[in-house]
DNA sequence: ACACAACCTGAAGTTACTATAGAGTCAAGA
DNA sequence: TCTTGACTCTATAGTAACTTCAGGTTGTGT
């Protein structure tokens, strides 16, 4: 298959597979006489892992660790499993940060329920006003 | 105060207030005679207006609707209350999408329990397997 | 006088793509 | 056979919000 039969199997756009590859995540394929990319169902197989990596919101850092992995099949899967846990810690973090966020931001937004001028605006005196404590530093790539 | 003075004093690094300057959040301050900013407490409150902003996740775009608004104080503030108002839903778009990753991650997450080989790694397999569903655009900046 | 911290500019790196330009390949219809 | 149009190729730049780096200048303490 070319590579737009592939990506289109994938559900992602060409660009994405050329990238993939060129990234060390995809293998280079084939290619025909005229340059194009040739593809097997191994070729999809990996891209659809990928994506499901992706969908989970794994980094390629990530996923480039679990498809060595799943590459050395006689090794065994607590690496596998390790790298699981610390994902789905990542994204508890990331849903405890915007629980708080939305807290803030629900408080904010009922210091101004009218039409009043911008200079008696509660969400403005609230937002110079608030106390800018340091940052507590992401250790997450989830945004 | 000095660009170092500021940023203590905003809880930021240096280089994010020059980089602000230059994306026109922060109005150019005035030079010493050696060419070194300086700077008044007007220009400490509006970084410290946008750090707040930012500790809410708001993108650059929105903070900077939002210091016009501020800076046009005889108009209604009806428009700071509709930004606020996407904000928080994108805040609670993006919870959501994460409790639906975390459910699936933690369903995978059970299928390996022990030490087995990856080749019988449940995970890996569940890896292979899913379902690659058109991902649901993101309608949000929030990652 | 000299070391060293703090400052300056401009450019490149980060993540995971997306978009664009300009050119080549291929299958089908006239 | 010629042409049209869809598809492919490479290389480069843009996105968001910074961070890091290189190489040079200024200010301060001893």
């Amino acid at each position: 298959m070319k590579i737009g039969d592939l990506a289109h199997a994938a559900q992602c756009t060409v660009e994405t597979v050329r990238y993939y590859e060129k990234e060390g995540l995809l293998p280079e394929p084939a290619r025909t006489a005229g340059n194009f990319r040739v593809y097997g169902p191994a070729h999809l197989e990996r891209l659809r892992f990928i994506r499901n990596c992706r969908a989970l919101d794994m980094s390629h850092d990530e996923i480039h660790t679990l498809l060595n992995l799943a590459d050395h099949p006689t090794d065994g899967c607590g690496a596998v499993n390790s790298i699981f846990d610390q994902h789905i810690a990542h994204v508890e973090e990331r849903m405890q940060e915007l629980a708080q966020l939305k807290l803030q931001l629900t408080r904010l937004r009922q210091r101004c329920t009218g039409e009043q001028a911008t200079d008696d605006c509660g969400i403005l005196h609230g937002l110079a006003a608030m106390a800018n404590e340091p940052k507590p530093k992401r250790h997450t790539h989830l945004g």
